[in-house]
DNA sequence: TATGACTGTCAGTAGTGACTGTCATTTTGT
DNA sequence: ACAAAATGACAGTCACTACTGACAGTCATA
């Protein structure tokens, strides 16, 4: 091993859980190819966790990451609209792909596991509050035209959560493009579109 | 029933199919449920389709909603900015709500089920071909700026994309909006940005 | 009335998957 | 090196589920 940090046995089945039931969901992994996926016992699993329910959810809650952005956030944000706007899209890509594949159950078992939607669009909400009080305070400095700013902050907040998607998984709709390049143009066309 | 239109006992079990399954997930789904509450058994199930996979895939084919656009749509193009990109995002939305409980269904079980998330793409693909097309030509005709149109297509295709998904499940993300309001201001925002 | 297409009921099969118990073996902390 | 804790191998239980077979009922049509 390059890197000395050892992982428990709990941690492998967890991280094995996640990646597998993202891939194919959750009923479509048995908890004998979680098992020996992580190189363990199907015993040991119901061992550590005793159902495969808690499994999940013991990963859910274990791996995913839920930091605290709202008072760094605010110190960082320049006053240049385009600047501003490509942290934010920044941020929420960077946080979205910690998540990626919480966020994949989420989607595709939200209708049977309640509770894991939620948690997944709190980032979302929190970025949205902060996007749509910047725009607030930015006409109030009139460096920004007048607008619905919660409207504007959903549509910018849609682009990103669509471009998300769209690179989540393997074969993409749009394989052409790259996301950073996405990001930098559809800043500027919406710092092009608010400027007065 | 106030329309005499008979319903045939194949289509009513494809239908319950795909109810359940975009619900569900085709795994969580059994046989015996989507014959009972088609209110049929489910022997007569297996008579008609002989395995659950091709029931669905059977579904699949036949309530997949494919409609022929380009021709149409070119001629639909008035010229003005705004105007066209309204019909662009109404379209849009159109075909995907049309097709919502299979692209449910795709995007919940399209590793498993390969073929299927191809073809749920296919519209949005063709539209956007269609809009960096008419990108490219309105730039000739000196009505919009000059920028990457495939880009820029693309940017509006995903934000349209993300606000199709956000109202896809009962409990959305941003419920206090609705979608008709969202694609009036986004399609705003665009036609100023692009406007030279 | 008789035939055929369609359907329901019921009993049953074979496979799978979550989960348990037992005992031997390995790993770990001291 | 030794005891304790963790793990593995294996066999097995129980419920569920896709799927089948045998038989009977309904209904339209010739």
């Amino acid at each position: 091993m390059p890197s000395s940090i050892k992982i428990s046995n709990k941690d492998k089945m967890l991280l094995t859980a996640i990646d597998l039931i993202s891939q194919k969901g959750y009923k479509s992994v048995t908890t004998q190819e979680i098992a020996t996926t992580a190189g363990l016992s199907e015993k040991t699993l119901f061992r550590h966790f005793g159902s495969k329910q808690n499994l999940l959810e013991t990963a859910f809650d274990r791996f995913h990451y839920s930091e605290e952005m709202e008072d760094t956030f605010h110190k960082k944000l320049t006053g240049d609209l385009e600047t501003d706007l490509l942290l934010i899209s920044k941020t929420y890509h960077r946080i979205m792909n910690q998540n990626r594949k919480m966020i994949m159950i989420a989607i595709k078992e939200g209708n049977t596991l309640p509770g894991f939607l939620e948690k997944t669009q709190q980032h979302p909400r929190q970025l949205l509050k902060i996007l749509t009080l910047y725009f607030k305070n930015m006409h109030k400095k009139g460096k920004i035209i007048h607008t619905d700013f919660e409207l504007q902050a959903i549509s910018f907040m849609m682009m990103n959560f669509g471009a998300f998607l769209n690179n989540l998984d393997a074969d993409k709709s749009f394989p052409t493009v790259t996301l950073d390049k996405f990001i930098q143009t559809s800043v500027q066309t919406f710092a092009r579109a608010l400027t007065p």
